[in-house]
DNA sequence: CGCGGGTTTGATGATGCTCAAGCCCGGTGG
DNA sequence: CCACCGGGCTTGAGCATCATCAAACCCGCG
């Protein structure tokens, strides 16, 4: 029923075949389209989602009106605006599909009860939380140390796949980097 | 003893009298000087540092040899090189006091236990976790949207008291700015 | 076939860096 | 108590990186 989510689940804790069924009263199955939307700016965020299935990006409008790309999500990975979700406020992002996506989602207020049941789930989330701030404080060195052009390349390099799936304005965004000089660098590589 | 801690932990999750001498065990206090290190490039990052008073800051040395300050820590933080911490690899990073200051540690090996003990502390942590999480999306979106100038005025006004308390190159370096351009800045805003 | 979103190309210019020199000021030793 | 260091801050000139704006181009899709 959710195979990625297990398996990366079981990864981190144990999960044995009676305690399944309580972790599918919590969560449930969202299928979306190519550009349909999970979260939209003024929403508040209500849950956390998990990329069973196709690929997300998180972006929000800046001051020049463009979609600016925040973050995006593969499969494996956990999404969620952490402000908007924990202080109840309006989010200022939307969460798109970029494909065609299986999604899971686990809903905030649900979170607590499903502690209760099963704590060995609030020591995955916690875990997974850790690496991701591990990964976040790469990402900021990285943005310190490295010239858009390094930046770029170390993406490529990092996702060989990636630049691929996503349209080059989206990848542009996510660097910091206006879609232009993506081009340009691209140009320069061959 | 502890009296920043306990109050910063009981803003998240219950902690009644009989259970303070458990978490005792497991923690202990630092204090350390001005410009002393609580870890070093190269080392395997052990604990989980929180500010009971002063100040600390992480930061790195870059391809140019310089400080590259990375980020602060001040009353009521928690400050750790996750990477190393969970992986066991050397750290790229130095922890400092910036002041004398009195440092609570949490060594890693023993939060499990202490998460076995007090489960609420796994609670604790996934909480400020979370928030650590929100605070940085923030951070990420300036570094996006902001010109070095507006990043500048923005911390600025954010911590009106910090800029007093550090030296202006640590301030400049965790901008992402050259002292040079701060300098400028500054004398440009009066 | 024409439309439109996305990419490329070129010309121009601003932001913010580099390097070099001078300055300020607190600390240290004589 | 003074002299002299030296770290940090300031100032200036020149310049690289990368953004902006505008136009052309490409190509999948209705």
């Amino acid at each position: 029923m959710y195979p990625n989510l297990i398996k990366h689940i079981r990864n981190y804790v144990d999960l044995n075949e009676t305690e399944l069924p309580i972790l599918y009263k919590y969560i449930k199955t969202i299928q979306v389209a190519k550009k349909e939307l999970l979260l939209e700016e003024g929403q508040i965020c209500k849950s956390n989602y998990f990329v069973e299935k196709g690929c997300l990006r998180m972006y929000y409008i800046n001051s020049k009106a463009e979609e600016q790309t925040f973050q995006f999500a593969l499969e494996n990975w956990w999404m969620t605006d952490y402000k908007s979700l924990i202080d109840k406020t309006p989010s200022e992002y939307f969460i798109q599909a970029i494909e065609k996506a299986q999604i899971v989602s686990l809903d905030y207020q649900k979170q607590e009860q499903l502690f209760e049941e099963l704590p060995q789930m609030e020591r995955y989330f916690h875990m997974i939380m850790q690496r991701v701030s591990a990964l976040t404080q790469l990402r900021i060195k990285n943005i310190y140390e490295l010239s858009k052009e390094e930046l770029f390349l170390d993406f490529s390099a990092s996702f060989p796949g990636f630049v691929q799936r996503v349209p080059q304005y989206m990848l542009a965004s996510y660097l910091g980097i206006t879609a232009e000089y993506v081009s340009r660098l691209r140009k320069k590589k061959s």
